[in-house]
DNA sequence: TAACGAATATGACAAAAGTCATACTGGTTC
DNA sequence: GAACCAGTATGACTTTTGTCATATTCGTTA
């Protein structure tokens, strides 16, 4: 929030907002919409950005309205580790709001990214009252739990190799292709796939060369294309 | 769901129940409380017996009277995946019921355990009535939620002994010492504390000897004894 | 009490993954 | 275009961890 691009904006309606239909906190009622609409605000962030920083106090919510986000925890050594992808409809920031505690991960923009910051006091009080909204709240902390358990579970039982497999079919999941309908539509350095995989930075580099080898990927900059997804699905090894 | 010592009983008052004060489901309001108390079905499990089992679907949701639980996920290569460890006063079953997902997990009794199990139905009819229940279910979804994603960093960049000195002290938090003030208040066998830690079973042997060499804990079969809890927490490294 | 099997323990080895050093590349700035 | 830097790539090596084989112990049952 140290950006200054900050407008109390009656611009981007909530009523009228492109993630109406996607996100799970624009389902609110109508009557709190309203309330939302006049009380949010618009941000913008630049990619490389921090939205928020773990240790600090939450002070409400933010909506995504496009761009996309990483949300990752610091360990004690200092390496990241990726804990989330976000993108346009999802929030964040919730999880340590609903605890009452500080953030306890960063959230750094991918790239040039828009969100709607809603306050504290008016997403609990939200929450309290609208009983729907919660209970589409807490479905959704129950997926983000079981993707989060899954998760612990490969890194726990599946090689590197596997797992960088499985991180690049999760990508494609969560920002999809570009129109070529081949390449990643996101850009990510060595060093954060290798922090999504949980796994050194020339491993991940190895890998890939592997699998372009492989040919299972093609590599261009950042530019991954994925061109031959079944090969890369059988080397995630996923059933489930 | 298999035992036979099911009852509808009048005996197991949730309004005497002994985790009233711990447990969240226990927190609804009154009117639900007779509720759930005409509904609940009491059950017992013996050690080893299992409570659900991963791929069925959930008919409600499990209130851990007394004793312990593991719950577990099955890896793709049949490895177990210890995800959770739970006692008196815990809800079990809950995530994939909110998720409208059969389980994703399998819970197994460590020793005699009692539960409560209340129907889906009527617990979701509470969650959608009672706001303050479903607050409270949804900070405990949000707490969970957090501690997984802080075993995910650390099983993602700690080496196995800082993760096993972590997951012992993990293990005292979660069900305290005996009487005698040092032994660790469960029986876990070598392999099952290996599945929480996330390394081979010899690993954890080998480890908990140099642990022993290095006094820090005693070892009598599956009873440990923590005796030098202040190197124990030096080794897990921790500081957070 | 013997005997059995399962769990624990330990050694030897293999495989996986991380680290360090060193190139190479691509994009940026002057 | 030269120079520079960060990111990428690759090789050589070390460390960590897993695997397999084999004792050994423990608790259980006959």
């Amino acid at each position: 929030m140290v950006s200054s691009n900050i407008t109390h904006d009656t611009e981007h309606l909530c009523q009228s907002c492109a993630q109406k239909n996607t996100s799970v906190f624009c389902k609110a009622k109508v009557e709190y919409l309203t309330e939302v609409n006049s009380q949010k605000v618009f941000n913008t962030f630049k990619k490389g950005q921090t939205i928020f920083n773990e240790g600090s106090y939450p002070f409400g919510v933010f909506c995504i309205n496009s761009g996309k986000v990483k949300l990752a925890h610091l360990g004690d050594d200092g390496k990241e580790q990726i804990i989330r992808l976000l993108k346009g409809g999802d929030i964040v920031g919730y999880r340590a709001l609903l605890s009452n505690e500080r953030y306890s991960a960063t959230a750094v923009a991918l790239e040039d990214t828009q969100v709607c910051f809603i306050p504290k006091e008016l997403f609990i009080h939200i929450l309290k009252n609208d009983a729907g909204l919660t209970f589409e709240m807490m479905k959704l902390l129950s997926d983000e739990l079981h993707k989060t358990e899954l998760k612990l579970t490969h890194l726990a039982q599946k090689p590197v190799r596997e797992r960088l497999a499985e991180i690049l079919l999760f990508i494609k999941e969560t920002y999809g292709f570009e129109d070529d309908g081949i390449t990643l539509n996101v850009r990510l350095s060595r060093e954060e796939i290798a922090n999504l995989v949980g796994t050194a930075t020339e491993s991940t580099i190895r890998l890939l060369s592997e699998f372009k080898r492989d040919s299972m990927v093609e590599l261009d900059g950042k530019k991954i294309k994925i061109i031959n997804q079944k090969k890369l699905l059988k080397t995630a090894n996923l059933q489930d």
